[in-house]
RNA sequence: GGACGAUUAGCUCAGCGGUAGAGCACUACAUUGACAUUGUAGGGGUCACUGGUUCAAUCCCAGUAUCGUCCACCA
């Protein structure tokens, strides 16, 4: 490997794209399937090919990164498994909001195939953005297998699947109130649903009863004493919804309400619609809520549906799929193709006109919205396609319970367990048609051909069947021979029957429905390795390692893959759930266009590198939280970047380079044995910390030893080493601080692959790398690299530095001022490490050169290091008086210690009880500081004399 | 109504049954010596509050307050 002069500085800019390019071009990112290897592997959360990268994507691509490149380096296969998800109704908002800037017709004016041409056709041109946007984070995905939702294994799977759950009647085709989007028009599951607070109304209806009839309406406190008595016409009904009122079908009481207990089966009249309305029982209204009657709606609201099917009322549908209000027998003609929101202020007018509107409150409502069209979902009553989810979430939550697949942090089974206990069956028909179109095909019921009469009224007969070839003989099967079978070109049913009224010839129609993104989202971690071929993929990375992703798609995702996982592969899909936090501005705030405090990842990956996002990122990775992301300490982690170029620049400056076999055991310096044992123990410390998936920690300790130990101390520690005459010292210091810093750079790469990457390669002259950083071995050092002695020593010797500096600033002795060291009641370990770091001392301590003496000279600062008072003689230099109240000031404090240990140690229950460990400890610190406080006072007596 | 989480330095956040931490900001000093995207030193904390457990609580438990999020309900 040639070697190169380092630059000025890092380039992020340049610099990444060439990195990253190197190594996909390489194939670095590529598993290798080497059967000695063990497997991990990881599928990334497929993101919305419409998508660009935002946060909380720069976050989870991060964190997969670091763990796919640690396991990496650590030896093992791995599989990073990229794609993108078609996502439904997204992607065709785009297309036809695309469509209609560009004055082209409409979705509904042209033929649906031309349409999914069309959008096939965005996908190629604009489609896709994020994955190279991923690519300038660093992500080391295999992109050469990237797969798309909508690629033909993948939608083979689907269409697998759903046969397969058909027919073990998993999926199956249901009437029942579903939550419509209106502006979509199409249906949608509970989960992308929002119910957001918002201010609105409470209007309180009179409901006149049949005849004119009367009753004595007797209100009561609590105690039983009566409150109101009154003759009423009426029953009084609240709603926030007027306009379904139009639909009622009845009146509910509770059958405990004494209230209304006299007009319990009377009927009254319903406003504006004029007819009468029964008034039934029911456990369903609670009668301390509004009036305690409440109107029934059983087309129009999930309760009432519930309450009309218990009492058989009818299910008056009154708007269409646009949200208008229907023309119907029961629908007054003045409301007819009125959208429901001038319907709700005309009926409110309305009823007001005639006298009926007792009151309107105002107060908070909690509104059910759609998660992407952001308007007001409606209940509608119509026929889709569902998913028995409780029965295949059974496995999935019995999974989760044995811990065949845990959360990371464990807190969210609580969630989990209380979601999959209450599934409800899962609606995954869409009236859309980018997606994967249900595989299920029409034809009129044998039983039906005889009855048929308006063309209305007949009951279909569906064909599930993964081709058009397999539906089409079912349906002669069934037809029998005798009957003509074709496949209806426009999706629409008809058929035709001889004189004698027998079929002869029918057209099947396919379902127009799409199914769910989410649908194939859950096969997305088997559906990818080829499933339900038995691939070696399969096999060799299925069940996967980890799946990492927010919180907020649990149900969206997590669910359903447990759910299809274990239900098709009889596998779980993946051993972890990693659950990240959500990225919010610096107020705190979720991140959102709407209030414009989106920060693009990428501005800041080309303000500050990738490296110096991810390392933020990472370190602000800590479970369980919330990440409120700060522009500033993105700044403090590049500089630390920069730091890192420039201890590289200081090792090249002197010569040092990667010895081949270099031995970090055979060190003889007491510096290299030190730096050796702490970079063990940081390698042990960081290890531990990104297995347990406590990134903020791992980077956190790589950072310390990077920064707090290797440049801070022992590159300042060695500067005497180079620039001296022991040619052997310097020698093995060369190779011993290349080797620290070889470290370094592995424990930081997960985290900041880019600058580490470059670094390698530039400080590697003497072409000793075999290999890509990202490829080379993770440092795996036993406790044999901690040297006790030489931690002793160096501790001795940072502690001394420490001290000196810390006085010598305190009082005020300009930096540039050398100074003897006078050193009182050392010992003959201290004296060896004077003559030892003498070098080190004179240059980090400001030491001009050093002796012993029975007392302090005259006009001396002292500090105390250890057994010694180190004495400063400064004559003319300090004021005596400060150096007197420093040191009793200092005395004061070490007092106030001893005060404290003193009490503990006085406790007879703490000397009893607590570990004898911890007893020890705290007798040794009372010691030291004892000792110190002697000294201390020594020092303070040195002045006086 | 249910659940979860938070409350630690000026700010953003770690942490932990025994000795309070980081980044940034702040103060002083230094200097072009790998590094001004710098160095050294320093100031700054009743770890929200009240009880309890414990030899010992910032940490565990209970309660309170404030904030945040999710789920359900609101006819």
């Amino acid at each position: 490997m040639p070697s190169k002069t380092l630059e000025n500085g890092f380039d992020p800019i340049a610099a990444e794209q060439r990195i990253y390019k190197m190594w996909e071009e390489a194939g670095a990112f590529k598993p290798k399937y080497d059967p000695e290897l063990e497997p991990y592997s990881i599928v990334i959360p497929p993101p919305n090919v419409t998508g660009n990268l935002h946060m909380g994507h720069a976050l989870n691509v991060t964190l997969q990164d670091v763990l796919v490149r640690f396991e990496r380096m650590r030896g093992k296969d791995v599989l990073w498994q990229p794609g993108m998800d078609h996502a439904g109704i997204a992607t065709q908002m785009v297309v036809e909001r695309k469509l209609a800037e560009e004055g082209n017709i409409g979705r509904k004016d042209m033929s649906r195939k031309d349409f999914i041409a069309k959008v096939w056709e965005w996908k190629e041109e604009n489609g896709g953005n994020i994955e190279n946007q991923t690519r300038r984070l660093g992500a080391s995905c295999d992109w050469s297998r990237s797969r798309f939702t909508m690629d033909e294994g993948l939608s083979d799977a689907v269409c697998k699947v759903f046969v397969k759950m058909y027919e073990k009647g998993l999926i199956y085709r249901d009437k029942r109130l579903v939550n419509w989007d209106p502006y979509f028009q199409t249906a949608i599951s509970n989960v992308e649903v929002e119910n957001i607070e918002k201010d609105g109304h409470f209007w309180h209806f009179k409901y006149l009863i049949e005849g004119g009839e009367t009753y004595t309406y007797i209100e009561k406190d609590e105690a039983g004493n009566i409150t109101l008595e009154e003759e009423r016409d009426y029953i009084s009904i609240a709603t926030t919804r007027p306009e379904t009122m139009l639909g009622d079908g009845a009146v509910a009481v509770h059958p405990s309400d004494e209230r209304y207990a006299p007009i319990v089966g009377k009927k009254v009249l319903l406003p504006l619609a004029d007819r009468y309305i029964p008034i039934i029982i029911d456990e369903h209204p609670d009668p301390d809520k509004g009036s305690g009657a409440v109107k029934i709606t059983g087309a129009h609201d999930f309760n009432d549906y519930e309450v009309a099917k218990r009492h058989n009322l009818p299910l008056h549908v009154i708007m269409d799929e646009k949200g208008h209000m229907k023309e119907s027998e029961i629908m007054p003609a003045k409301y007819v193709g009125m959208d429901r929101f001038a319907a709700r202020k005309a009926v409110v007018a309305d009823i007001d006109a005639i006298g009926l509107l007792e009151k309107t409150e105002t107060r908070k409502i909690q509104v059910p919205m759609g998660d992407r069209s952001g308007v007001v979902i409606e209940p509608m009553l119509t026929d889709q396609w569902y998913v028995n989810a409780k029965e295949i979430a059974k496995d999935a939550i019995k999974a989760m319970d044995d811990g065949t697949t845990t959360f990371k942090p464990g807190n969210w089974k609580k969630t989990w367990d209380q979601w999959m206990n209450n599934i409800q069956p899962w609606c995954i028909s869409r009236q859309l048609w980018w997606g994967h179109r249900v595989p299920a095909w029409y034809g009129i019921s044998l039983k039906s051909v005889a009855t048929y009469e308006d063309g209305k009224n007949y009951e279909r007969k569906i064909f599930v069947a993964e081709t058009k070839q397999e539906a089409l003989a079912q349906a002669k099967k069934y037809y029998g021979e005798n009957v003509q079978v074709n496949i209806s070109e426009d999706d629409v049913t008809c058929h035709v029957v001889d004189e004698d009224d027998n079929l002869s010839n029918i057209d099947l129609a396919r379902d127009t429905d799409v199914l769910d993104t989410w649908f194939s989202s859950g096969l997305w971690p088997f559906a990818t390795m080829g499933w339900p071929e038995d691939t070696e993929d399969m096999k060799r990375f299925y069940p996967t390692s980890v799946v990492v992703t927010a919180f907020d798609i649990i149900f969206f995702w997590v669910a359903r893959m447990m759910m299809q996982g274990l239900h098709l592969t009889g596998q779980v899909p993946f051993k972890d759930v990693y659950i990240h936090a959500i990225v919010r501005d610096e107020k705190g705030a979720k991140m959102s266009k709407s209030k414009g405090n989106v920060i693009d990842p990428l501005v800041l990956v080309d303000k500050y590198g990738a490296d110096a996002l991810r390392f933020t990122l990472s370190a602000m990775a800590a479970m369980g939280r919330d990440i409120r992301l700060s522009e500033q300490r993105i700044e403090g982690y590049r500089n630390f970047g920069t730091k890192l170029w420039n201890a590289a620049r200081f090792l090249e400056m002197k010569d040092c380079a990667p010895v081949k076999d270099f031995k970090p055991l055979s060190c003889q310096e007491t510096v290299n044995k030190w730096i050796v044992g702490e970079a063990a123990k940081a390698a042990k410390a960081v290890t531990a910390s990104i297995k347990a998936y406590r990134f903020n920690d791992a980077a956190d300790t790589a950072y310390k030893f990077s920064r707090g130990l290797f440049c801070d101390w022992y590159v300042e520690l060695i500067k005497p080493v180079m620039d001296g005459d022991n040619e052997a010292a310097k020698t093995e210091t060369r190779a011993c601080a290349s080797w620290a810093y070889e470290q370094i750079l592995k424990l930081l790469h997960p985290f900041m692959p880019f600058l580490t990457e470059e670094l390698w390669d530039a400080t590697d002259k003497n072409g000793t790398h075999k290999s890509f950083l990202m490829s080379a071995d993770w440092p795996v050092l036993g406790n044999d690299f901690i040297n006790a002695g030489a931690e002793t020593d160096i501790a001795w010797l940072i502690d001394l530095i420490t001290e000196v500096r810390s006085v010598r600033t305190e009082m005020n002795i300009p930096p540039s001022r050398k100074g003897k060291m006078v050193l009182i009641g050392a010992s003959k370990d201290t004296l060896a490490r004077m003559d030892t770091y003498k070098d080190a001392l004179e240059r980090m301590a400001r030491m001009s050169e050093w002796k012993t003496a029975n007392s302090a000279p005259r006009a001396s600062i002292q500090a105390v290091v250890s057994e010694a008072i180190i004495a400063l003689p400064l004559a003319g230099l300090i004021d005596m008086e400060v150096e007197k109240s420093r040191l009793y000031k200092e005395i004061e404090s070490i007092k106030s210690e001893i005060e404290k240990i003193g009490k503990k140690l006085a406790n007879k229950n703490f000397v009893e009880r607590a570990p004898k460990a911890v007893v020890a400890e705290q007798h040794t610190r009372c010691e030291a500081f004892e000792a110190e406080l002697e000294k201390l006072k020594q020092a303070l007596d040195n002045l006086a004399s």
